[in-house]
RNA sequence: GGGGAGAUACCAAAGUGGCCAACUGGGGCAGACUGUAAAUCUGCUGGCGAAUGCCUUCGUAGGUUCGAAUCCUGCUCUCCCCA
């Protein structure tokens, strides 16, 4: 369930509130992603009570591989497995089709494809991704599509399109004739593909929008294209995609890429930039950029943010979290991931609030400036 | 006192007549990372230069050779074993 709770005047940018079994979310949101039941290196207390998640991703392929599925239902799903109250939503491992390609053969029944852990074989279509996700036990459920390459040829995403399609009418089916495993509401959300053609991503917007699911998601996106092509592609979808309906930009992105994409009309965002890039030395800060490696930050005894979005940000200051960082301790990880999950998510509740005071423009073209810069 | 081994770039360590400005690690300096096979990966790391290149290097001083980090001689230093 849905509910709109403000437009922007100048922009297509809204606030909303998404229910779900585990609690509410209001919107834009930003969702850290915790591939196998973790997002890496934070414990569950902080990333609720620090970075204010409300609502964290997992990964069908990465939890059915591991710990598998007979663990997943008698652990109780993976909300009691992992020791997390709030929303989860999975995604169906159609992104492994595309970021693990040469282990995948796809035919128009499903995916096979060999473990990247230890290779035994297995076959991955759009009903025992429901299946799975259903006994994972995911607020919010993704249908199993194909993520396409970029660059990719008109006849190539033709075809994709067309088997996301096909796939997403038989994952509609098995969702409408099956119940949940755990006693609460599953939500399920299809995905628009298309690549970077205009034509296909309207085709696919509105059968995305034709199967009246209580969301939908863009795919397909920051896979190597110019930022100007996604922000073209995501004007053509939310033109679109419902109104009244909440609407997930798959992957995305930087702090930039997410500022526009809300002014755009998106309502959802995951990237694994804050938790990835953080633990490689790269941090978001609302001063800009800085890669805390550098050789600048060795006697920088401020604090890692001075507006600090997260406790960790004040507690610490650069010249400690490069030592760590540059040592390779995991506390360095740790600091880093925690203060990116925070700086986002405090930024994307920023945005709602300008969005509901009806000055998000003028505030978000002066983050970009701010967010583009190289420290 | 006797016997043996060795000295190579910031460190460790290959190389033992030309393909060597010198393998490979580490360290250092940068860069990449977008629904996580990533606490990962890439580049540079003697000097000058955009570059073909030029200049100075393999303990030190000489020598042999068309050519030496590599062969010979002296010297200096280090380590190991025996007494």
């Amino acid at each position: 369930m849905f509910t709109l709770k403000s437009r922007d005047k100048e922009t297509r940018a809204r606030t909303g509130i998404l229910e779900t079994a585990h609690g509410i979310i209001p919107t834009p949101v930003f969702m850290p992603v915790g591939t196998a039941g973790t997002v890496k290196g934070i414990l569950q207390r902080d990333l609720a009570d620090d970075i204010e998640a409300k609502i964290i991703l997992g990964n069908t392929y990465h939890l059915y591989l591991r710990p598998g599925t007979d663990i997943l239902r008698a652990s109780g799903g993976l909300h009691k497995f992992m020791n997390w109250t709030r929303p989860i939503l999975t995604d169906s491992g159609g992104y492994q089709v595309f970021s693990l390609a040469p282990n995948m053969k796809l035919t128009d029944e499903g995916a096979s494809f060999k473990s990247h852990i230890d290779g035994s074989k297995h076959f991955f279509t759009p009903e025992n991704t429901i299946d799975i996700q259903r006994i994972i036990g995911a607020d919010i459920m993704m249908a199993f599509d194909e993520c396409a390459p970029f660059p990719c040829d008109y006849r190539y995403a033709g075809k994709s399109v067309a088997l996301t399609h096909q796939w997403l009418d038989r994952a509609v089916v098995r969702y409408r004739e099956t119940e949940p495993v755990w006693d609460y509401e599953q939500l399920l959300f299809p995905i628009v593909q298309g690549s970077t053609f205009d034509d296909l991503r309207k085709m696919s917007a509105e059968k995305v929008a034709s199967a009246g699911m209580a969301g939908n998601a863009i795919g397909g996106l920051s896979v190597g294209e110019p930022a100007d092509e996604m922000y073209r592609i995501i004007e053509i979808v939310n033109e679109i995609l419902p109104e009244d309906k909440p609407r997930y930009l798959m992957g995305v992105g930087t702090p930039v890429n997410i500022l526009e994409a809300i002014e755009r009309g998106i309502d959802m965002f995951d990237c694994v930039m804050p938790t990835r890039n953080g633990r490689n030395g790269m941090l978001f800060t609302s001063q800009g950029i800085i890669n805390i490696r550098n050789k600048r930050w060795t006697d920088d005894f401020s604090p890692i943010d001075s507006l600090a979005p997260s406790a960790v940000s004040l507690y610490y200051s650069k010249a400690y979290l490069r030592h760590l960082i540059i040592s390779g301790e995991i506390l360095g990880s740790q600091i880093a991931s925690i203060h990116n999950l925070a700086f986002y998510i405090k930024l994307v509740s920023e945005a709602r609030k300008r969005i509901e005071e009806g000055n998000f423009k003028k505030w978000k073209d002066q983050m970009i400036i701010k967010l583009s810069a190289r420290l």
